[in-house]
RNA sequence: GCCGGUGUAGCUCAGCUGGCAGAGCAACUGUCUUGUAAACAGUAGGUCGUCGGUUCGAAUCCGACCACCGGCUCCA
């Protein structure tokens, strides 16, 4: 019942075997690396010590905390006696430039716990530090399989209790192939109850080219970015009146999300699931029994009062489909019953997590139940993850990872239960070749799933599908089925989402296209361009109303501009195809088809631009 | 929610230490009727996020709030 669809996810948040995640792996700042997996580990590792002798330069008296290596970079925390501005990470570039010309060897040594505190005496992060690893704990406070062995680093003035490895020297840092990017609050050891440090994020490469590539890439991400997108598209918006984290979909943007559900709509037909519809709001009383009300509260909004009776928005589907399931008595011969529903759920988001669309607080779920027999249970799990790689590859999305998390320690349900469902979602991956890794201990406490999540064309990881078994509903709705004995059994229970909601996997699709969305999807199709609105408007509208005729979406340009302004528009919106139109075109019934690619296609009569259009959306290329 | 930053025309952004609010694009009007990514000229457009304070005077300084951005925390 968890769909996290509305959520985001996909970075590890640190080395922990847990994988903590949340959206923006894609930014790629947080991924912990190893020094034996990661070939710039020593070199981000020496950066980060660089960076803090640098900051202790500007502020003798402030406190460090840890500065690790991450995918891209290396962060380091400090506690200093004011907040850093721009021109501080100016001024703390061209320190660390400074230490590394001095050319200063980086030295290990080991010291006994004794000797690590009196060197660290006025560091109290340190301090804190080395009792966690005199109790076996890593620098995250976390069981370490590492051993004790307390050591430092020394390169220059600066010696840092780290356990390296390190280069040799500062010098092997490139001094033009690092770069500090910005400034961040971040909890000391990630405690919201402990103090706020200054997180300084830099990035480091072996070569100044390496670096403009890295930033190159960031750029282009920020050109992908789904919010800046989907203003100059013209595809939604979020209206401060309506309120944060409300999304609202421009006719551009609703168009694609109508194409999309009814493909997916027509595909679950096919797949043998039933449409339900259900409302945003129930009593109170149903959320009690489901037990929302206890362990989702906190993600709910307020009651309303209606007539005296309490009712709540939705956050999840489940209770309302179950209803549909009990409002008549099942026989075995009726299962499996698949409801999928679009189910438009509202969750309370804090404020500082919203994020465009990937992070909201009303979100609509391409949300299925299904309810089986335990003979069914493989076979059922097996055809939604079939399905869930059939519809997301039709979106043009290929390259998924899987995530199979198992039993925690605090769970509802049999054992025996659980083994069985982890093993069938188990298989499921198997038989479908995915790569997969297993959070041992992750799954929710009613029942282990798969998360599938796909790579876009940037190779940052979005979640999106999500299998579910849920061993605790059925038991607290009493769901049953009358089975071939006559006798009353509990069936099994699947939540399932596979686009995960409209509005992530709307701003997933965006960045994945970088808004230049294939034929099928493309809120305009064609844009008609005649070179003179004068001469050519009328043999415009005609073309216009036959592309309309054979269902292609266009629009006519009839501006007074010239035609290299309306195709730069075009271009500039994206638009797969501008047909252009002049009087050799309309002497010949035909238009001059240039792609959105900058390809000219030439002149060709309108029935064989239909039908090339005809067969791209076909084939959703 | 927490730390830091930002908020000026529909959009992108200038506006130095307080002294009559600006540009480009878009829009509108006119001229041009155009051959594959921006014709030319003109017009109009603002409660400078909101509320309060300091000041003779606030876009500018101060405070609170709202929203957004980058992180942190959270996302059973």
């Amino acid at each position: 019942m968890t769909f996290t669809a509305g959520e985001a996810t996909g970075r590890k948040n640190r080395a922990s075997p847990q994988s903590r995640i949340c959206n923006r792996t894609c930014e790629g700042m947080i991924m912990p690396v190893r020094p034996d997996s990661d070939p710039y580990y020593r070199l981000r590792h020496s950066a980060a010590h660089v960076m803090a002798q640098a900051v202790l330069e500007l502020f003798p008296e402030g406190k460090i905390a840890i500065g690790p290596p991450i995918e891209d970079g290396f962060y380091y925390d400090f506690d200093l006696p004011r907040a850093l501005t721009p021109d501080d990470l100016i001024e703390i570039e061209t320190r660390m430039r400074r230490i590394i010309a001095g050319a200063h060897p980086f030295v290990y040594r080991v010291v006994d716990p004794g000797e690590a505190r009196a060197l660290f005496r006025d560091q109290p992060y340190k301090l804190e530090l080395i009792d966690g690893l005199a109790r076996g704990q890593d620098e995250y406070g976390e069981r370490s399989e590492a051993g004790t062995v307390i050591s430092t680093y020394k390169h220059d003035t600066f010696e840092d209790l780290c356990r390296g490895p390190h280069l040799a020297s500062t010098d092997q840092i490139p001094p033009d192939g690092f770069k500090l990017m910005s400034v961040a609050g971040a909890y000391w050891r990630g405690d919201s109850n402990r103090p706020m440090l200054q997180r300084i994020y830099g990035t480091a490469w072996n070569s100044k080219e390496e670096l403009e590539q890295y930033l190159w890439r960031l750029e282009e991400a920020r050109r992908r970015d789904h919010r800046v997108l989907g203003k100059e598209l013209d595809l939604f918006s979020v209206s401060e009146d309506v309120g944060p984290g409300l999304i609202l979909w421009h006719p551009k943007g609703a168009m694609i999300r109508v194409i999309a559900e009814d493909f997916s709509r027509q595909a679950h037909l096919e797949n043998g699931y039933e449409w339900v519809f259900s409302p945003h709001i129930g009593r109170a009383h149903l959320w009690e029994t489901s037990g929302h009300l206890h362990f989702y509260k906190e993600n709910m909004y307020a009651a309303m009062d209606i007539e005296g009776e309490e009712y709540y928005a939705k956050p999840m589907n489940c209770p309302f489909h179950i209803q549909i399931y009990k409002s008549h008595l099942r026989s075995y011969r009726d299962l499996p019953k698949r409801y999928a529903e679009y189910g438009t759920v509202y969750r309370y988001e804090r404020s500082g997590v919203l994020h465009g669309l990937t992070r909201v607080r009303g979100f609509t779920q391409d949300d299925a139940h299904i309810f089986c027999r335990a003979d069914q249970v493989e076979e059922e799990i097996s055809r939604a993850l079939d399905f869930s790689l059939y519809v997301l590859r039709s979106f043009g999305l290929s390259d998924f990872t899987a995530y199979l998390s198992t039993r925690p320690e605090k769970y509802v349900g049999d054992p025996a239960d659980w083994d069985m469902a982890t093993e069938a979602l188990r298989r499921a991956i198997e038989a479908h070749a995915l790569p997969y890794e297993v959070d041992e201990g992750g799954g929710a406490f009613y029942g282990p799933k798969i998360d599938l999540k796909v790579n876009d064309a940037l190779g940052r990881e979005w979640q999106l599908s999500t299998i579910q078994f849920d061993f605790n509903l059925p038991e607290r709705f009493g769901l049953e089925y009358i089975a071939e004995d006559s006798q009353p059994r509990r069936p099994y229970m699947v939540h399932r989402a596979l686009l995960g909601s409209m509005e992530r996997f709307f701003g997933v699709l965006i960045e994945h296209y970088a808004g230049a969305f294939p034929l099928w999807l493309a809120p305009v199709q064609a844009v008609i361009v005649p070179i003179s609105d004068e001469k050519h408007g009328a043999y415009a509208a005609e073309v216009a109303r036959q592309l309309k005729e054979a269902q292609l979406r266009i629009e006519v340009d009839l501006s007074k501009d010239r035609m290299q302004a309306k195709i730069r528009r075009a271009q500039l919106q994206k638009v797969p195809y501008m047909l252009i139109i002049g009087d050799r075109e309309q002497a010949a019934g035909a238009v001059a088809v240039r792609a959105r690619s900058g390809e000219d296609l030439g002149a060709m009569p309108l029935a064989a631009f239909i039908a090339r259009a005809r067969a791209e959306i076909e084939a959703k290329a």
